[in-house]
DNA sequence: CGGGCCATTGACAGTCCTCAAACCGGGTGG
DNA sequence: CCACCCGGTTTGAGGACTGTCAATGGCCCG
């Protein structure tokens, strides 16, 4: 393949991926609002500023808790999430990341990264140059607003999730995060047509998105089960019944969001 | 005073008060990185753009949930905080916003606005027009990027709150904001000589915010109060032994945070 | 003096956690 | 081919942390 791969101790190649410019077209990015209008010299400044392709493998840390964060990188493909521990081991995952999410936004600002991301699936990237961030805001505003709304929309996603762990019980806690990860997915066209869609996180993980121990998420998760809320097969899951999955949740749909000055 | 003092319902004049530009010199965002440098340029800019100085008393809500909201707001004096709540009432604060905080960027990308904004003491505002962030980002680049970084910064502000609420305990969790309202205050230098800083929450806003009731809440902070890590005195907070309360929370101080590229 | 807001305390219940062990499917090596 | 290990899931038992219900006291104010 071309040679913008990287080959690390943690990086695999990836035959069937697509080098760019087709691969920025297939990007999930595209499908947002924020990044769906570029014209070309937009979409040239992000192809110029594009630094390697990068791959990483399940349980891969892409970037270490405390530590300087290079650059900043976007997901092609895969899942991956943030995350916080305590020193005594206790762990957080703040949300999860999926194709078309920025990795190492926040570290721009600052010195160190204050959270750590982990690859939950084979996980393919595109990284950027170190000044890429501050030379967009410069020369294209309307990509630095995008940037900056998908900030916001991620911002607002962990708003959730906080109300989440500080306000719901647990079966509503796990019912809002399958509804959350059902949308998203849906929202980039990655549930099928029989509502299946790939979710790669065991239960340990929703244990510490939650703020759960394992044993009582595994509990709460066979009782929602049981009233057939879910299924789940060979790391796909289903909603089966939305609808009854938002009551028990105390979690509806709310309307899309979107770039209203663009 | 001068007219660009709003009185609805919600609003009063605050004779103390001074007007632009004074006011602008004397913003806390100034007191922030990302504007400390502002050039003439960019100061006449966001001078141009401010629309009205509003005033709130505590209790007014200046955002509501699930609501248009209108325009961007600076704080200038006072304590805010955002919120969001269930169907059936349970309410989550997600963060506390002090002097030189952004009400509203969120709700720019979006129709509605996903959380609500509720005055913790009297609160003195300006509002901007409602172009003012997309004009920001196609003429003054260094301002929108200090906007950016001003959303990383809270955004990595809520993913510390949402680590308490998932892993610490009651106690830790009370020690952590605590540490935390006491080092934001300390930045924007309204840490008196003695350590005393104005802390204008009630128990009801600490069990809101950490996820707990409000009677756990007063026997976990009793039990503080007993350990000797705090004072509290007719609206004044004092932190009595930091390193102590920062080993009990689990929440140590990280590095200030830096406008690298500027 | 009554009412409202907030802090405080007691009693009790229950959600949720910890410790422990078993089970299951897949991969590995003898 | 089978024993063994491993990550992940499942189940049981007991206890702890935290929530709910209820009532009291202090303070401010009309």
């Amino acid at each position: 393949m071309s040679n913008d791969v990287v080959n690390t101790k943690n990086s695999i190649t990836d035959a069937g991926e697509v080098a760019p410019p087709d691969r920025c077209k297939s990007c999930r990015l595209r499908a947002l609002d924020a990044f769906r209008n570029a014209d070309t010299a937009e979409a040239k400044f992000i192809e110029g500023q594009r630094r390697e392709r990068e791959c990483f493998e399940r349980g891969d840390v892409i970037v270490h808790e405390h530590e300087r964060a290079k650059f900043i990188r976007t997901i092609y493909s895969g899942w991956a999430f943030r995350f916080k521990t305590l020193s005594d081991g206790r762990r957080q995952v703040l949300n999860f990341l999926l194709p078309g999410d920025i990795v190492g936004l926040q570290e721009q600002f600052s010195d160190a990264s204050l959270h750590g991301v982990e690859a939950l699936t084979s996980l393919s990237t595109c990284s950027f140059q170190p000044n890429t961030l501050w030379d967009m805001f410069g020369q294209h505003s309307r990509l630095a607003f995008g940037v900056t709304w998908i900030a916001a929309r991620e911002e607002a996603l962990i708003d959730e999730n906080l109300l989440s762990v500080g306000r719901r019980s647990a079966t509503e806690r796990i019912g809002a995060l399958y509804l959350h990860l059902y949308r998203r997915m849906r929202q980039l066209r990655l549930v099928d047509s029989q509502g299946w869609f790939e979710c790669p996180i065991t239960q340990t993980h929703i244990a510490d998105a939650l703020g759960l121990s394992l044993v009582h998420t595994q509990r709460s998760l066979r009782q929602l089960k049981k009233l057939g809320l879910y299924t789940r097969d060979n790391g796909k899951l289903r909603i089966e019944n939305p609808r009854a999955l938002e009551r028990i949740a105390e979690y509806y749909e709310q309307p899309p969001r979107q770039m209203p000055l663009i």
